[in-house]
DNA sequence: TTTACTGTACCGGCTAGACGGTATACTTGT
DNA sequence: ACAAGTATACCGTCTAGCCGGTACAGTAAA
């Protein structure tokens, strides 16, 4: 009785975040073909004129869906600074695909930058320099944090990739800790 | 006097075989949206209608690019196994973008993939499940060879995202052989 | 009145694909 | 030997539909 579908004091999510939000979708499930104008308006549920009101072409859209991809991914390089199990704990589990929003921004821009896109591109390569800065701190060796990442992207690939397929889930929160323990080994001892 | 631009006696590459080229290096450089019919043709010096000759329709061009993918990557696995320095050195030094034709299929079948064409996940799929049980028969340990397969996934996508940027190449042969040394250290010590 | 849209109609360019035609080489019957 | 037919390997043109974008008239709420 308390619970509705959604809380009724909750404010509605704003178009402009929904139709981001529907953009990213629509690039993570079907690639930089399946993200049109028209579709991305269709599942956001507003028509076009009203996309078109908000981003006034396509090229604002995706300034839009990559600007706040940075200022998530400003925000989780300070949660894996801090982590409380540490920053390459922190790093490889939330690696695979969680799907939180960083997740879901993050690969919706690889989509982008697997294209002609010199922005997405950018922006990523940032992304991934400020993580690989992070992780470098932590572990006080540049080949080892590379390896790191490495490792970081290899499993982003894979989850993007096998996902929501037949196949039983590879990369289980117990498989994660082996991988955790296993990356222990690359640490120099010191 | 004795080196023209081509050996006189060398047939020419066939159309077929030229169409493909044109197809994967389109998908390499610009994803999926880039590799269209026109574009494909064009770059094959192939009117339209020759490419359809060839190829009834883009489904049966995608057909065949993956087909020859994975006859090549049937081929590298084979090499990987028999490799003199070892399957994990020719699999990491093999990761970064060399231009091989395996590697151009590679990242041009992952392009494809990450749209909705099913095949082309299938395929890739199978192909890294195929390396992964090289690895494995090497290294004798299921969790070292997935996180090895991890690295090599990494830096493919390194390679195909920083790609011909104004980035001073990251993955020198140096680098390599440092990365396999560290490597080295995820081998339980037997 | 302004903000935030909806809905419709339209345009130019692109995209996949169909189709008819053509040049040339090879085969077959006589 | 030669005409007739067939297969191969294309070229050039056309079309239906999609895509990004424009334009604009209307509406409902604050």
């Amino acid at each position: 009785m308390a619970l509705m579908s959604k809380n009724p004091a909750a404010p509605p999510v704003p178009t402009r975040d929904r139709l981001l939000d529907a953009f990213e979708e629509l690039l993570v499930e079907g690639g930089e073909r399946s993200a049109t104008l028209d579709a991305v308006a269709a599942a956001a549920a507003v028509s076009k004129g009203g996309l078109l009101y908000h981003f006034a072409s396509k090229d604002a859209l995706v300034d839009a869906m990559l600007a706040r991809l940075v200022a998530l991914a400003r925000e989780d390089a300070e949660n894996i600074r801090t982590a409380p199990a540490g920053p390459v704990d922190y790093l490889i589990r939330t690696s695979v695909h969680t799907g939180s929003p960083l997740d879901r921004a993050y690969i919706a821009g690889s989509r982008l930058a697997q294209g002609r896109d010199l922005r997405a591109r950018q922006v990523l390569t940032e992304i991934r320099r400020r993580w690989l800065s992070v992780i470098e701190d932590a572990v006080h060796d540049t080949d080892t944090a590379q390896a790191i990442m490495l490792i970081s992207d290899g499993l982003y690939v894979n989850s993007s990739l096998a996902e929501r397929e037949l196949t039983p889930p590879t990369h289980t929160d117990e498989a994660m800790t082996r991988l955790i323990a296993l990356i222990g080994r690359l640490l120099p001892s010191t």
